[in-house]
DNA sequence: ATATTTCTTTTCACTGAATGAAAAATCTCG
DNA sequence: CGAGATTTTTCATTCAGTGAAAAGAAATAT
């Protein structure tokens, strides 16, 4: 009489991973879920999920509401805070990004290289409706954008070779996805300092970048873009530049 | 002949529970960590914390440096954006903040109430230098600011209560510590709707505050600050009353 | 240059903690 | 109120985590 029961092989993957992958499932289109959800989503049983989201609740890292649905705690959101891009950067950044913004009036942007994108790390504007255009954290394209070139054109050379064989996507008309243009592009954004970009990535948005360089080395790129197909949005161009310089240097100081 | 190895009892704490410790053991005075380091705050022997930190690592959850030191990593900080804190509050709020800033170009400030204290969700300042004091992310008592005030003030009878039967630290010669004295100037927060505040927390400071209602229910307090001793701040009151009244109206429109 | 200390990484015998099917409890909605 | 979906508990089973010890690297002193 064969009664045993079968428990099919633990798939793969350690603990650590798996509860990982519970804070994984949330996402910006999904930033709260229910228990099934989260399961599905994770690739995991129902009750480990279960099981571990009492623990991760446990420490703050999710929340869950009265109905019973997950979303990610305040405990990350402060530990986000002390990441050096938040702390060492955005929060240096931050009075500079803010001047900028007094200044000229424009959404003003503060982006990182991160792999092979960009990310940005601020985005500042005083328009109320809220354009869903580069999110805080959100990954842009190195190539079709003002902040993405300058990143991309003060990078090493090697850098810029691995992402030259790569396949440039097209976003408008306008993107240079041709290597050879874009290469000429990039000259061009060194010998004057500052990047323009006009529609290479969304139709109607002009954008003016410039490089927060630390010690002579790319750490980030502050921009000013418009949406509203502004053409002479470089009048701001030395306001930014000034602004960029002006991080490089007080990075420096502090960093030394 | 004993020569069996005894191997101690394994601790109490679950495995998620103890990788979860290993994040844990940042704080914003030691951003970065060596693996001993790491160990010895988290408590927990080294080679279970360098397996951790491995995992940790692969998954993008910190960040190991030439040097071999430890950082809390990028998803870390991109998971914080999609917490509600961030995602549903100051991104909305942003605007409202940035052109209060812009009218009185004083310190701008947005606090939620966690627990029993308050913390800064944003704080803008034009200053390039900067003066620690009011960190986002930073924890603040409830009844010596003026942020913390009025998230007090309009909180529910019984909330107040329990803060009332706490101990209230004294931080100047003017912090509210009698119950009494701050009772009443709760009551005057709600008649005059918004709050003053005058060194009750740092000598020197001043600031005014005032509630961000969602359909009656507070959900955040916007203030501005100055910590020169400025005493005419108050002529600023009606610019944070409509920033404060403005983004809790866009917030009805957004859930409604 | 060499010894000493400190920190990081690997190994491995051992077992405690995680696992997920199944059942029970709870919630939802026609 | 009952059928379906979702959440929670239970529990027999075993697999993945454990950390002492030793080896390997770096940093520091002699």
């Amino acid at each position: 009489m064969n009664n045993e029961v079968v428990y099919p092989k633990n798939t793969s993957k350690s603990v650590t991973a798996r509860a990982l992958a519970v804070l994984g499932a949330f996402n910006v289109s999904e930033p709260s879920l229910t228990l099934s959800q989260l399961a599905r989503i994770a690739g995991l049983p129902i009750p480990t999920v279960f099981r571990f989201a009492g623990e991760l609740e446990e420490g703050g890292f999710l929340d869950r509401d009265d109905a019973g649905r997950y979303s990610l705690g305040v405990k990350l959101w402060e530990m986000g805070l002390l990441t050096p891009v938040h702390g060492h950067l955005r929060e240096i950044a931050m009075p500079f990004l803010l001047n900028l913004q007094y200044d000229c009036r424009e959404i003003v942007q503060l982006a990182v290289r991160d792999g092979v994108d960009a990310i940005y790390v601020e985005k500042l504007t005083s328009e109320e409706s809220v354009p869903v255009q580069s999110r805080i954290g959100a990954r842009i394209p190195l190539h079709a954008t003002g902040v993405g070139k300058v990143l991309l054109a003060y990078s090493p050379e090697s850098f810029i070779e691995v992402v030259m064989a790569m396949q440039l996507p097209r976003y408008t008309p306008e993107t240079q996805t041709n290597k050879r243009a874009l290469a000429k592009d990039l000259a061009v954004i060194k010998a004057q300092g500052y990047a323009k970009s006009h529609q290479e990535y969304l139709v109607g948005s002009t954008s003016v970048a410039a490089p927060v360089l630390v010690n002579g080395v790319i750490r980030a790129s502050i921009g000013i873009v418009n949406y509203a197909a502004r053409e002479d949005l470089d009048t701001f161009a030395p306001s930014v530049l000034r602004a960029a310089n002006a991080l490089g240097r007080r990075l420096e100081e502090i960093e030394s």
